[in-house]
DNA sequence: AGACTAACGTAATCAATGT
DNA sequence: ACATTGATTACGTTAGTCT
């Protein structure tokens, strides 16, 4: 029983965007850039997205596992107490964030309906909305974190559901 | 087969914007 | 002041690459 397949798939095939494999070259700009800003703001992100001809949301992403292995390196390691960088903020003044995405209300109906039909789109729905909204595919993918967050599956047998009444 | 790590998830929080 | 909601963080998990 239970042959190749495995006994349950969380996730269908090919619901993740693909996993792109990085040059060396691109991981050693990364890492020179590392060293010297742990946080870069959109402006620094857009710079080496552009350079290294990577999506500026990977370039996100990647800092964002740095961090976690920069840190999980430093901890389990040696009983190193202090020296290296604890996890300090930044203590330089920290680069400016994105500028938020003003979403209009015809485009969130569109992810309002997407949302209702599946909490979990794959990449290419997520792309497929992109087009249908003309808003750029992470902000999408960040839409629906935020969406599912703030918003539970209400469908579950839970308290005596005290959402939104509606006043008036 | 196991190490490494990009992609993705949640939870908490920061922060812009509108009332 | 406060509610709403987009953006970012830490951290754990999933799954593709490489040895």
């Amino acid at each position: 029983m239970a042959p190749t397949g495995s006994p349950n798939s969380p996730l269908p095939p090919g619901s993740r965007r693909r996993r792109l494999v990085l040059t060396p070259a691109q991981k050693g700009a990364l890492h020179a850039w590392f060293q010297h800003n742990l946080y870069p703001g959109i402006a620094t992100r857009e710079r080496l997205a552009r350079e290294l001809h990577i999506p500026e949301s990977r370039i996100q992403v990647w800092f964002q596992n740095q961090r976690t292995r920069q840190l999980r390196q430093s901890r389990s390691g040696s009983g190193n107490s202090q020296g290296e960088g604890p996890p300090r903020r930044h203590q330089q003044p920290p680069e400016g964030r994105r500028k938020r995405t003003s979403i209009s209300p015809s485009e969130t109906s569109i992810l309002l309906q997407a949302f209702e039909k599946n909490r979990f789109p794959s990449i290419a729905t997520r792309e497929h909305l992109a087009r249908l909204t003309g808003l750029p595919e992470p902000r999408i993918q960040v839409w629906f974190q935020n969406r599912r967050a703030r918003h539970p599956d209400q469908s579950r047998s839970g308290p005596a559901n005290a959402w939104v009444a509606n006043p008036e």
